[in-house]
Order: structure tokens, then sequence, then C-alpha cells
DNA sequence: ATGGCAGAAGCATTCTGA
């Protein structure tokens, strides 16, 4: 079962690109994230036509989330009301559509867009860093399902020096600050594990590269767009990898996908015999 | 310190992203 995840930089602008990428690909299913258009118009008849179902929370010129999938997707979450009681400030970080859940072939697929903060002395780090404690609080409810859980999308989140090209040059900057790392690494627990980071100890892997500054032909990237599995799916992964060259196309995203394989039989087979124990007990 | 490139809104230029 191939899970992908894209930060598309507007679904209408990268329309073409998307679907050559699934038909090339056949993943089963593809997070987006900055789709930038609200639900009425997201264009739909394209993925239905390659046999895909499209969920999504959407918004007007920024943010934006889907999930594009061959299986039905079940129990869908859209927001963070999806897991938190409603509250006004979850209604007031809900006006940002950056979540969305649903249950596909069992596994929980949880697409994010982690906010950027701009920089460290904004307003809008501030609200970065409360985005992702109320995704703290999200995460905690869904883990007492117990679910086999995927955590992807966009974190604007380099989770270590690695992970940068020139870790010098950005030493305590947005996305690569202490503060950032220990707030996520406080979300993951010991919950989570970094998907790429199973298969790859080494620098050099980016998922993004800034449109600026002749930074793709000069490879100087980020490793940004990440895919978490929780701890009881790890047995079942069976690669991570990043679609590098989705980057050299006309008018490209500033991000590429990122992709794992999930040997998805086991996952079923595991869930028909915890479904048996809770009828034995 | 700032802009650099790109997309959306909407029609000139500003806002936002990362």
């Amino acid at each position: 079962m191939l899970i992908a995840s894209w930060n598309v930089n507007s679904i209408r602008s990268r329309l073409s690109q998307i679907t050559s990428w699934i038909k090339h690909t056949k993943p089963d299913v593809l997070c987006l994230q900055e789709t930038k258009v609200v639900d009425k118009d997201f264009p739909l008849i394209p993925f239905e036509n390659l046999g895909y179902t499209v969920i999504m929370n959407g918004q007007k010129s920024y943010n934006g989330v889907a999930i594009i999938s061959k299986a039905d997707c079940t129990d869908i979450k859209y927001g963070f009301k999806g897991e938190l009681k409603i509250s006004d400030i979850v209604n007031e970080f809900d006006e940002q559509k950056r979540i969305i859940s649903a249950l596909i072939n069992g596994i929980r697929i949880i697409n994010i867009y982690v906010p950027n903060g701009s920089s460290l002395n904004s307003e809008k780090f501030e609200y970065k860093i409360n985005w992702l404690n109320k995704l703290n609080e999200y995460l905690i409810q869904q883990e007492k399902r117990g679910e086999h859980t995927c955590l992807l999308g966009d974190f604007n989140i380099a989770p270590s020096n690695n992970d940068i090209y020139d870790p010098n040059r950005f030493v305590e900057c947005i996305m690569a600050s202490k503060i950032e790392r220990e707030t996520l690494k406080r979300i993951l627990k010991n919950r989570f594990i970094d998907s790429f980071r199973v298969f790859e100890e080494f620098s050099g892997h980016w998922s993004w590269w800034d449109y600026r500054n002749n930074s793709f032909m000069l490879d100087r990237g980020w490793r940004i767009d990440l895919i978490y599995v929780s701890n009881n799916l790890l047995p079942r992964l069976k690669s991570s990898v990043i679609e590098r060259d989705q980057r050299g196309n006309d008018q490209p995203s500033d991000h590429v996908p990122v992709m794992i394989n999930i040997d998805y039989d086991e996952v079923f087979n595991e869930f028909d015999d915890e479904d048996e124990d809770i009828f034995e007990i």
C-alpha cells in the first residue's frame, strides 16, 4: 500500500503534474497540502476518472488539505474539531484549513499542513507553536483508539540538522529552531517514527527547495515533508522515498512528493486478529 | 537588513509562503 504526501502549492496550477504523477506511480493514498481552493471549486473529476475518491478541507487562497484515495475513506475528521471538544479556541484554529483525517484500509491517515511561522519573533511563530500544541491534544485523543496511524504532511520543521543543506546558515532560524524541534518531539512522544530515517541515516535528501536563488539547481534544500508511522505500523513499513524528480518539472511546486510502502495484507490480517481477541473477552 | 520566486485575488498591487 503506497501512501504519499505532497505540498502542491495550488492544486489548480499543478493539476496536470499531479494526475501524471498518479498515473505513473499509482499511489493508494495521496495527501495534499496547500490546495488553495474552496471545496466547491476543487477539481474532482480528473481524480475520479482515475478511479480515486477525494475528501477535502479547503480554503480560499491559502492552506487547504485533501486526501485522494483508491479505497473508501471512513470516519472522516475535519480540523481539530474532529477529535477535540468544540470550543472558541478550537473554532479559531479551525478557521485555517490545515488538517484532515480518515480511516483507509484500516489505517488512520492524518494529513497536516503545519503553519510556517515566518520568523521566531513574529506572532505567526507563536501561532505555529500553539497550533502544534493543539495537534498534541488532538493526537492524545486519537491515540486512545489504538489505531495503526500514519501522520504525514508538510511539517515546516527540519527535524535535525541532517535535514538542511547548510545547517550552520540556519542556526535558530525558522523551521530549524530548538523550540520547534522540541515541540515536535513532544508531540511524537515515543509513539511515532520518521519513516525516512528508518532507511537513510545521512544528510543530502530534501523534499523542498526555495523557488528563489536558484536553490534547486544548487541543491540547496530542506527535508520538511515527513511521514511518521506509529510503532504498531513499523513492522509493516517496507520503504520510504522522496520523489525528487518532480522538482524538475516545468512550473513545479517548491515541494516534491514523499511516499512510503506499507505491507497492507499483514495490517489487514492483524486487524482481523484483534477483532477476534475482543470477541473472546 | 532586504529581496530573491510563485500563486491568489483581481486588475495594480498586496499578501502569503518558507
